[in-house]
DNA sequence: TCTGGGGTCCTAGGACCC
DNA sequence: TCTGGGGTCCTAGGACCC
């Protein structure tokens, strides 16, 4: 069984998932790339089920669901799901109960992180044999910038690469930005290639829903519908001034901009410096004594604490986050009077946070948190 | 659908200060 | 005190992503 259950990306130098348009930006919403400047977003196909696969080759043509232990009778989620499981709507995030039930002849098998990121490092080391920038983005994807003026026949050649390196499948995205090989990635699933670039992204994306969009989900797409605003076209013939007023003065804006497919280019390989880090726990059973959930945020402080100094950079602010029953999430948090990397300390302002809370509700999940500076 | 774990960034209100 | 206006910091929560 593995020590943790965790579902990628894992703690890692991996880069933001904020696509990184900001105010102020000189965004390039028109211009094609020149023909030898390309973005590609390389993305395995069903990455973890695809990894317990090869090791368990009589899976192959099975339905196979990855989560928690293994046990579809316990509060967990499923990682991932073989393309076999997802004719049956299973998908990653449902619950193992509920996927045992849509799919009772299932194989379900535990999470084990540790093989994904072995597997992960040797994907990311094949792809680093390339004439490419590799920017990693979580274990089972990445952008690459490269020069060619074929990239359809480059993206073959990756694929090929990390086929013969490892045996599996990946999707590869072509883009003149990242936002763009992104949403390509999509489209060219499972194993194939799509080019999608300021040349046909209208005819592509104009009339689906916002949440096609990278950095729009389920919540920004309804309220966006609440204002008459159901598509990609919609949304990028809105007017700026009332999207600020309704998602705020840097958000509203993004989004606009995000429908014209605009974005950065700019792949890069520099190591990503970490904003935070943090551990929490879904509890089999609910807590309801108050020792032992000082116990439990005990360890949790601890573990953030051996990250903490694994980062080499001193804690400067520390959160506790505590998910009553029946999925009631509350965060109480405080900047440290001088900033440490010191595990006792640290888990003293655990405790202290955690004081703040009336645990008066059985609690399902605790977290802690320790932020840095940015420098 | 009874809903994991690890991250990032933005927003908004209040405190506090000049 | 029947109270302006701007700036910054802190904190809690929301949304999104893998």
């Amino acid at each position: 069984m593995p020590a943790s259950t965790a579902y990628p990306p894992p703690p890692g130098p991996y880069a933001s998932h904020w696509p990184g348009i900001r105010r102020g930006h000189i965004l390039d919403t028109v211009t094609t790339p020149s023909t030898s400047d390309w973005v590609l977003h390389v993305d395995l196909d069903q990455f973890i089920a695809a990894v317990e696969i090869a090791r368990h080759p009589e899976l192959k043509g099975r339905p196979v669901v990855v989560g928690g232990q293994g046990d579809p009778t316990q509060r967990a989620v499923v990682a991932t799901a073989s393309y076999e499981a997802r004719e049956f709507g299973v998908h990653s995030g449902m619950p193992l109960r509920t996927a045992a039930k849509r799919c009772p002849d299932a194989v379900f098998l535990p999470s084990d992180p540790p093989a994904y990121e072995a597997v992960s490092e040797r994907v990311m080391a094949a792809l680093r044999e390339l004439p490419v920038v590799v920017e990693v983005m979580g274990w089972d994807e990445a952008f690459l910038g490269l020069s060619t003026d074929d990239p359809e026949a480059f993206a073959a050649e990756v694929q090929r690469a990390v086929r013969d390196e490892t045996g599996l499948s990946c999707s590869v995205g072509i883009g003149d930005n990242k936002a763009r090989a992104k949403i390509a990635t999509g489209f060219a699933k499972p194993a194939g290639i799509y080019r999608l670039t300021s040349e046909n992204w209208v005819p592509v994306m104009a009339n689906r829903p916002p949440d096609a969009l990278w950095g729009i989900g389920g919540r920004t797409t309804k309220k966006l519908a609440e204002v008459g605003i159901t598509t990609v076209g919609e949304l990028a013939a809105a007017d700026p001034e009332q999207l600020a007023a309704r998602f705020g003065p840097t958000m509203g804006p993004y989004f606009r901009i995000l429908a014209h497919g605009a974005g950065d280019r700019e792949v890069t390989a520099t190591p990503y410096i970490a904003r935070s880090r943090s551990r929490e726990t879904t509890f089999q059973e609910n807590l309801t004594d108050r020792a032992e959930i000082e116990q439990k945020v005990r360890e949790l402080a601890r573990r953030v604490a051996e990250d903490v100094l694994a980062e080499g950079r001193p804690a400067a602010r520390v959160g506790v986050k505590v998910r009553f029953a029946p999925f009631i999430t509350q965060m109480r948090s405080v900047t440290l009077e001088h900033r440490t990397s010191d595990a006792a300390e640290l888990e003293r302002a655990a405790l202290t946070v955690l004081n703040r809370f009336e645990l008066s509700r059985p609690v399902r999940l605790l977290g802690v948190r320790a932020d840095f500076d940015r420098t």
